[in-house]
DNA sequence: GCACAGCTAAACTGCTTGGTTTAGTTATCT
DNA sequence: AGATAACTAAACCAAGCAGTTTAGCTGTGC
């Protein structure tokens, strides 16, 4: 990345603290990090990190927005419009629930969550960065799919919401509230499975 | 109350401590929350609060189980096995919906989440005493009428999950990461509604 | 009216934190 | 080589925190 000239901040370790910091943060959520500990994992003096950030809340702020545009993005190369629901459906619900379990994503999501009342800028961007993106994405995908009959839907963007949250039932609040359990790969498999039929008996068109 | 005699702790003003430790809980969270604010709610000395609980974290326990205990069993009264899904499904929906959505269930939630990764025992407590109670009340009622044939369930807590999980749809995201928003209670309705067809589309028996 | 358990305000300890300053070192550009 | 901008380690500051101690007050039972 040579881009470093079109940031509006300037300096050379500029990479070397947003890497830090991202560690950190997600290592241990925004109050639990000590600006101390960014630098040292930074492996940068905590003057120049305040050279570049005017506070602690603001670098937290820049992470969440890098983290959360990541995810999006990611997810939407994933959907092709081409491949109808049957097929599609499933794989892009895995690919989801993957994200939406990794330690990363649990750990971007516990801060937004409780970082949102205080904050409520963290809390915009990371919805606006994450889950809305990925909303958009699929229902853009469900409304095609509305036009060409084999879906019937009359709130495609209720729909897409229905859907991931479908997704996320058992294994995200048992990774949240339970602690971290086995891969489970083939339960993943189930719960995707049974959102999408539930989803498709509601909406799909019958043959 | 009278039963503090009932209590493992003794003390006069032990209802007092409860009271303004979770008023302050609720307001700040856990971090957030100062030793010093909540004796000053409870109008106690901190020698007092501290003669109760041997440490911040023990205290917060304590409040967040009475808290979530209270939540569910609320709900626990508020389903009649006698009437058919059509009708406990949307009454049953909109209760759990309106429970999360107050300022009181939004900031347990939050809690929960932000503290259950350093304290376990925090998520434990809470999905236990709260959503647990809640799945398991449900799947039982669910059961009853898949009994009597008027649905078809391979999975009746992982339908239960499903049910509450759809009527989360689009107002709890919005609540945590937009912030409070106007009442909103045809929304609301139209949440739960669609969640209940998208349900029983799937699950009901077609006459 | 005495004793005793519960309570009190307030000072205090020890520690951590975000953020600043200083005085000096390193890299980069010409 | 010299100038300039970036960086550094370390000391420092002020504030906030959990938890303890002290020295004394209050209410209740007998």
């Amino acid at each position: 990345m040579i881009q470093n000239t079109s940031r509006i901040k300037k300096g050379r370790k500029f990479d070397q603290v947003i890497a830090g910091a991202r560690t950190v943060f997600l290592r241990d959520g925004f109050e639990g990090a000590s600006v101390d500990d960014i630098a040292r994992e930074a492996a940068v003096s905590k003057a120049t990190l305040y050279s570049y950030f005017p506070d602690k809340r603001v670098l937290f702020l820049e992470i969440a927005a890098l983290e959360t545009r990541r995810q999006a993005d990611a997810f939407e190369e994933r959907i092709d419009d081409t491949h109808p629901p049957e097929v599609v459906l499933p794989t892009a619900g895995r690919k989801i629930l993957d994200f939406l379990l990794s330690d990363f994503g649990i750990a971007v999501f516990r801060i937004a969550v409780a970082e949102g009342e205080r904050f409520p800028e963290i809390g915009h961007k990371f919805y606006d960065s994450g889950p809305r993106l990925v909303k958009d994405r699929l229902s853009q995908y469900l409304a095609s799919w509305v036009a060409q009959g084999a879906l019937t839907i009359d709130d495609v963007e209720l729909a897409a919401e229905q859907f991931v949250e479908l997704c996320k039932v058992r294994l995200i609040p048992k990774r949240l509230f339970q602690g971290p359990s086995a891969p489970d790969s083939a339960e993943r498999d189930k719960i995707v499975e049974s959102a999408v039929a539930l989803f498709l008996a509601c909406y799909g068109t019958r043959p």
